[in-house]
DNA sequence: TTGAAAGCGCTAACAT
DNA sequence: ATGTTAGCGCTTTCAA
């Protein structure tokens, strides 16, 4: 910086400025500034940068998993979002493990990062009390809360599940099912889950059969749940899934086992995944405003960095039942 | 720092090593500081470190594609890797664009990262110097290079394109076709496409019918791609599909069409994703490494960063034949 | 609108 | 094994 200040014949305050608010210096200036900038090949170091302003141009992201397309499409909102503005985004996967989500908010922190994005509103206390301390926009994602640590932007889960029960009790199931992975870790499944039982006995069904599988929901998983389901409970006919990958395995052995979809099995999804509309008979399921919750941040941030007061904290992004033939 | 300094009654360099390298500080005095630590429950400032030794403990990582569940796993294998390094991916997505690669590898030059990982070999003459001038180590992924610019972890593209070919003329294939998907911009699809092309002229077959889709690989479009090959070319009775993807969607279409698989139509796809061995029939594919890519590229970086001269610059990761019903 | 000066909180030679 | 010292390359008052 000093060189190009050298070349521009300014001091290096004034290149600083020309390159962090150019409208703080004189247009004539500015212009040999940036050609001493180009001359050189100049790129000013963010670590120094950081250094000096004690904040930098990273916002801390942490999901549960990074091969969920769910998360993924979120990240690639918010990052579509922010292009443009120079923040890099510091993504952590915790595993959907709370210790994991403590020491990596921990790790994040140690960047000065100017805002801190996480998934979900569980979290251990040590991750509450960072969290709660770090003087910068915290968001939580995903699920929705009365009073967050700072501002939450997702849908109700609970609702979904909810709405999905509704919906097969509407399309004449008897017997209703569910078929989940994760349960324990994964918040945000455990709340569909609830939400669906919720309206089933709220319209005077029994519980749901359920058969779980413990890892990551997978269609062969799915497959492989949904056969216990079968067997475990003949007179079962609609069973919403956990995750559309989930239920496409559920699709095909549905096909095996010679149970037509919808007339024998309702079936329906969480996810509306790419595929959810090409399988025969297309996937009913709850789409999530996934890429929207990315989208929505970034502007929230965007805001937020230029100072504009926060006015709301919770944004209910909804999420929208897409009926197809499967139900 | 210096306040731990003080509370552990050492000099603040003597804290500086003590996290660091704390191998090199006696076992009493470590214990002192790590006490004193935790009791002020300090956290170091990375960009103060960075400016100090010039180098950051970041890992600038270039993707073309947030959402693909490739480049996801392979970011999963590297993160899983790195565990317990303390190295921080920066993860940049090119959205499958030459000058947005450039763009992203200036901006994370600017983080001074400890290396740089990027996917494939072709890269416009701008980021190629950026490269080849960083002194860090370069890996790039997912591609083969006779001379990389330092070191690059992948497999053969242009090999699995003709494994699949060969494999569908050892079935009976009579007339080859091949549906695919961001052809232009998507350099690894067009080297499995070229391999495909080229085996199946080796073994005296007429150039395989295709049908592409302009935009990414997704399941509609690979039914809607095939339904255009059907129309177009009836005779096409063995079909490459660019992605798993677009091969799910594949086999919707011909379940509609009522061309059964694998007998009227033998279907390969690419990636081995989680779904393809729970379709009915189970979907013979192509199975790339892409966990062990990541998984690879961290151990190949650990041993750099502990000073280790490279011995090997092209890692060959291979990749899998996977055969099950649909052919 | 621009410049001078004083750090930001560490790391790395070097000395002990 | 530990301490001393001199920066790393910026940003940010403050003054001009």
């Amino acid at each position: 910086m000093a060189d190009v200040a050298r070349l521009a014949g300014v001091s290096p305050a004034t290149v600083s400025r020309a390159l962090r608010e150019p409208h703080a210096v004189s247009p004539p200036m500015r212009a040999r500034i940036d050609a001493a900038v180009d001359r050189l090949s100049y790129r000013r170091n963010l670590m120094a940068g950081g250094l000096a302003s004690a904040r930098s141009m990273t916002i801390g992201v942490i999901i549960p998993s990074m091969t969920n397309a769910f998360f993924a499409a979120t990240i690639d909102g918010m990052e579509a979002g922010l292009a443009g503005t120079g923040y890099q985004l510091l993504i952590g996967n915790s595993r959907y493990g709370e210790d994991t989500e403590e020491r990596l908010i921990a790790s994040l922190l140690a960047w000065s990062p100017a805002a801190i994005v996480v998934t979900g509103c569980r979290h251990s206390r040590g991750a509450l009390r960072m969290l709660l301390d770090a003087k910068i926009p915290v968001v939580e994602m995903w699920e929705l809360s009365d009073r967050p640590i700072d501002t939450v932007v997702g849908f109700s889960q609970h609702a979904a599940g909810a709405a999905a029960a509704r919906h097969l009790i509407d399309r004449g199931a008897t017997r209703l099912g569910f078929v989940g992975a994760l349960l324990g870790s994964d918040y945000r499944a455990g709340d569909r889950r609830a939400g669906f039982r919720a309206a089933a006995a709220a319209a005077g069904f029994a519980p749901p059969a359920e058969a779980h599988m413990a890892e990551q929901a997978t269609a062969v998983g799915g497959a492989k749940a949904l056969s216990q389901l079968m067997d475990a409970h003949p007179d079962v006919d609609a069973v919403l899934c956990s995750n559309d990958v989930m239920a496409l395995g559920a699709i095909f052995e549905a096909q095996r086992r010679g149970w037509p979809i919808p007339h024998r099995l309702k079936l329906c999804g969480f996810g509306d995944m790419d595929f959810a509309a090409a399988t025969e008979p297309a996937l009913t399921t709850l789409r999530p405003p996934r890429r929207a919750i990315g989208a929505r941040i970034a502007e929230i941030l965007r805001e937020r960095f230029e100072g504009t007061q926060a006015t709301q904290t919770v944004f209910d992004l909804g999420f929208e039942l897409v009926v197809r033939g499967s139900t």
